[in-house]
DNA sequence: TTATTTTTTGGACATATGTCCTATTCAAGT
DNA sequence: ACTTGAATAGGACATATGTCCAAAAAATAA
């Protein structure tokens, strides 16, 4: 069992909830493939994600899958919910065993609308607004080429460890899903690339022979 | 020239800035057209929109036009820059005369750290959040068909004042940009859906003239 | 090893949408 | 009424990308 203060001390969020907040929270564990909360569901409690990853995704009427991103601790879960009461916006699932510390609303509601709280969740949800918005820009305003190409080029260039430590594990599927189209089409544009000698594909790579070149191709867009 | 307090108590804004951070800000007035900050510049004040109505858009390096909504007074400019400390995310415009209290940072940073203030900020930039994650996953999932269909239903049904009033005056080409489309394709799907009567299209409107075949037709697209 | 099932790959075709350009219509000036 | 210029409409074509399916390869079972 983990000790929460010492979880929350290493990420320095200690000094965020108050001792009456503590008290009304609990430690959950969630073994791989749980959700945490999904999609227009309501939700009532805040996670902070202390150990594990989550995979972050909209999972729209008709079944279609949009991946958002994989996250490593430390996140927060429900923190737009929590900030707008609205229902859930994007599904949350643990991504290998996660652990959280679970508090609900109502205990931040009575006992933690400090500033350095609210501060902290403002920083935290701007962020997000952030990268959905750039996310969203890039997708509509590129063809899958040179979203392919940035993704490849981020995924080598080191100096991007957070990128690769949570991109780099996608299965070709799952990299489909996340550059928002097909399998086939994500093959056909591997294969261009293959025809152009700039990447090497085994059944399990895709190796990077003239990332010179690639980086052209992704003409600007690359990814965190 | 307005009153400062007047304007924010009618929006009941009032208990949101201290009096130092009031005595720090000032009223502006921006004619027709003017950018009250754009894309990727640095900002340094909120603007609280009192009177009149913005733009919303980002334009990319290769000059695209990405329209993201009209809004009209009151309305927060800069928060988000604020809470997370980047450059600007999207362009702002104003659309006829803007009148805004111009608050530096430095003064909210100062004088305005009240639990109140940043909980309006959260809730707003939370809202935001919501608007642009729905946004981008219609444009995603759905063809111009729908988003068109979609838009047209909004504006003709009542109980859609705000986005009746905020998007019913764009012109033929900003419609297009906001549906993120050309100027071509919107008209050749206008057309298809002339041709279906389903709607009837002057030079300069657009009549409805079956609007339950047209609401299939947007597929539970709609907006706000 | 051979047979069977699953995964991966790529062909063929359909469709949504963009670009470019010409024709048409409307408006404004002389 | 003409002329000119802008706005509008629409034809023709290119392209990115999706869907459906069959071939090929790998993994698994027999």
């Amino acid at each position: 069992m983990m000790n929460i203060m010492d979880a929350l001390t290493r990420l320095q969020w200690n000094h965020l909830f108050s001792n009456e907040t503590l008290e009304s929270s609990s430690v959950v564990t969630y073994a791989s493939g749980t959700m945490l909360c999904s999609n227009d569901q309501h939700i009532e409690s805040l996670f902070v994600v202390l150990e594990g990853r989550v995979k972050i995704y909209t999972l729209s009427e008709e079944g279609k899958l949009r991946l958002l991103r994989l996250k490593a601790a430390p996140t927060l879960i429900g923190d737009i919910e929590y900030a707008s009461g609205r229902n859930v916006l994007h599904t949350v699932e643990a991504v290998g065993p996660v652990t959280c510390l679970r508090i609900p609303f109502e205990a931040l509601r009575r006992y933690n609308r400090t500033v350095e709280f609210t501060e902290h969740l403002l920083r935290g949800v701007s962020e997000k607004l952030f990268i959905e918005a750039n996310a969203s820009s890039n997708h509509l305003m590129s063809t899958l080429e040179e979203r392919l190409a940035g993704y490849l080029i981020s995924l080598s260039e080191s100096g991007n460890e957070l990128f690769q430590a949570e991109m780099s594990q996608l299965k070709r599927k799952e990299v489909a899903e996340w550059l928002g189209t097909s399998y086939r089409h994500l093959n056909r544009t591997l294969q261009a690339f293959v025809d152009e000698g700039l990447v090497k594909r085994t059944r399990k790579e895709v190796i990077i022979l003239n990332s010179e070149r690639l980086k052209e191709r992704a003409n600007g867009m690359f990814y965190e």
